[in-house]
DNA sequence: TCAATACTTAAGTGAATGCTACAGCATCAA
DNA sequence: TTGATGCTGTAGCATTCACTTAAGTATTGA
């Protein structure tokens, strides 16, 4: 759903046309969507129009790059401490 | 459980004892490492050894390298995505 | 021999997840 | 004004998860 919004708007049907799931179901998940701030929707007769919150998407990926950061130096640590077990393991 | 068992073998009291949860349930957690070769355990007597499997983690390191290279690719993505976006709201 | 220790197993529990089914309610077009 | 369209809300269901409880078995030391 992120994914086709990205592209651009769209409304609740068209976002659920492509989905193997009801239309109820992808209006539960567009609710969580809009509680976590990623998605923004407006109701223009019975359409509801739905677009992606870029304001959101760039914190996302400020949060993704702290992340990143994170997961790297645990990564370097596991090198480390492999390279070290492996040592161990021969020097027996 | 397998940051415990980094440091050296345990047995499976060992191993439940700082953790929040019974003997059951850590033996549950257990069976799970076994079957996905990230630790081996051999019984003598009634006490059963558990240590980590190195081959695997080794395997795991290499898995979690590509994902991590599919990873910045996406992140990117990402970013070239938001710039683009971000200049034609600029546009208009 | 018998109690303590170390583990094992099966069955059940409670919360969360991701749905569907169904019964609506506006809105729009004819 | 009526039927179709687009969406909404609620109830319920199946599954999964991460446990606990309880009832074992096997081993060990005194």
């Amino acid at each position: 759903m992120v994914e086709r919004l990205s592209v651009g708007p769209a409304s609740v049907s068209e976002l659920a046309k492509p989905l193997p799931m009801t239309l109820s179901a992808v209006i539960q998940h567009l609710k969580v969507l809009e509680e976590a701030r990623l998605v923004r929707s407006e109701k223009v007769g019975r359409v509801r129009t739905c677009t992606l919150e870029i304001g959101t998407m760039i914190q996302v990926e400020r949060w993704i790059a702290e992340r990143k950061r994170f997961w790297e130096r645990r990564y370097d640590q596991l090198e480390a401490y492999l390279a070290q077990t492996a040592s161990e393991e021969k020097g027996r």
